[in-house]
DNA sequence: TATGAATGAGCCTTCATTCAT
DNA sequence: CATGAATGAAGGCTCATTCAT
């Protein structure tokens, strides 16, 4: 009998692998199974089905890098450092799990529909640091929704970007030129512009 | 006996909306027969396989989008005007085919690897309109991938936020505050803020 | 392409036979294939699933041999001409069609519950049989619960006993004597053996 | 630990309900252990395997009857009323232990062509008690396999019947009735009837 | 061209059984 | 003796694809 947990973790790595080099459907049970080195119907004894599995795998680690974010946080601090302390957290998750972060960013449109409405989002939390910075009138107005976003986009294109060989690793490497671009956006109304 | 292309048609809308809303992996060839109101077999008369049915979906219309952008492109210009205008077409294009922009978006990191890596590519596009800028002096030394990466983000981040609905649409709305944004970060390089 | 009338039958009759003699959960939908000489999946062109094929198995032929009992049946006539007239089209329902016979008498206990409690039920019209022969004071008092069982019993444990080789075919063979001991027990009251 | 004797109590009592309550393929070595309180392991110190386990509960609990049966049997009495002797005792056997009863009813088919044909058969006491009741000129001439499988019908219908809510218990209350009408069964010819 | 029944590989899951602890 | 994680064969079912009509 092997230490359960280790089996654990074993189908753990297999499924953050594949699911992210193959996608979720189109890994199979004996696929996860070969790749941990266990028999299939082991998988089983651990979670309740696939489906459990893929959620599972998701709502742990999703919640957890969300109260990160959060702790780490402190919103005491001017918003252009909030926002680089963010930038970096995320940067160094991905460059510390990168087959974790793209798990998440894969499955996210599917399984946060099924998620409890929560604090634990890392979305929520970008967008309500940008939210308590425009109450603090340290940035213009602007529609936060469209502002969260555009911060998202900015964060989250590069490490796509990674991923396909457009950009070199590590991602944190690029924290501060992010870190910039987001403060130079929500800083800057666009009608001064005109 | 319906009209051959009439039938194509039919299997392409249905194809794209079912592809979209549920998924590739996901639409079986009877989902699809059944929304598009013909016989499963039937299908194998237009395309070879799913498979093809995908590809060829994706190869037609992404090729297509390029080279709008591609044509639309007033080298000439400067460059934020050039920018204005590819997002303004992104967007319209968005509004115009929604189904359509998602279906792109979605299989594109599956699909792309598989397409000769020619010149009608948005990605491409928009890289060569940064690095020309950069050539003529219009803004400062900048990482071209990352400026591209940044970019993106900026362009398709929000057109998700709008998927989920934490956007109202039209997207072409957000069009001009979207342009500006990705002209602030083009336009000023990180040593500036310091 | 078979005619799709002549799968249907095949699976039919593959999974009485099979049903019959190895039970129903026993019988793999792997067995009934290859007695029937298809394919796995053709049964599910025909067939929901494998429980939709015993229900529906159930259901067509229990409430067709029900309505045969019923329209046989002459309310004018006395209690042991009725009786006589049930036993014997029992029996040659028996022989005529001995597996499927045998596969009603099987599967009644989990297929009875669910079905609708109607009319087209053989216990039922032999229990009204004996319900109006009382009423008429053909026979004497007694539980028409009881009076239906032993009944039932006198006419279904012949045919248990043939299947087992204790008794010779045909069944019909004996319906005179069964007939005969189905009046006896009805219309005695144990009393007046005291 | 717990004491062997005490283990393997419990699981012939859990098996004896669930097989009677689901069927003895419906019913996994899971559901054994968690409905006798041990761990899937256990049950194979007991029982060679789930099949033995079967085999074992039929097995001795049928001969054991059997032997009640022809223990409790006074040969030198009249056959009436050696038949109501054992229709109270196997009627109070069913009362005494109606899981047991019909676990025997349930599995006898498949279980019965496995034994030894040897003389500890409850079905073959009957047979032989008919047998020597004709051979002492106590009932007219009758095939005695017909008249076993009619009583026996006249025993066990009542018993399933109870099972089904279509009479209530206790099954001993109908026995001097069902007594009875064994006894006119076998005592009149049909022939008299005419 | 269009049809849809037929195919059989492959999917997810459950099962009886084994064995290291 | 008892445990329960591990096994892998087998189960019911779905799927993309074929082909006779």
């Amino acid at each position: 009998m092997r230490d359960g947990q280790a089996t654990r973790r074993r189908i753990h790595d297999a499924a953050l692998e594949l699911f992210v080099s193959q996608g979720v459907t189109e890994t199979s049970v004996r696929d996860l199974a070969q790749k941990a080195g266990i028999a299939e119907g082991t998988l089983y004894r651990h979670y309740a089905s696939k489906d459990d599995l893929v959620a599972d795998l998701f709502a742990s680690n999703y919640a957890a890098f969300a109260r990160r974010l959060t702790e780490l946080d402190r919103p005491a601090q001017p918003l252009r450092q909030r926002l680089s302390a963010v930038v970096t957290e995320i940067f160094d998750f991905h460059d510390a799990q990168p087959t974790l972060f793209r798990f998440l960013l894969l499955v996210q449109h599917q399984a946060l529909p099924r998620m409890v409405d929560g604090q634990d989002n890392p979305v929520t939390v970008i967008r309500q640091m940008i939210e308590q910075g425009r109450a603090r009138g340290e940035i213009p107005a602007i529609d936060p929704a469209l502002a969260t976003a555009m911060v998202l986009g900015l964060i989250l294109q590069p490490a796509t970007a990674l991923v396909y060989g457009a950009l070199a690793a590590p991602l944190s490497s690029y924290a501060t030129a992010i870190a910039t671009a987001c403060w130079r956006v929500l800083s800057t109304t666009e009608t001064e512009n005109g």
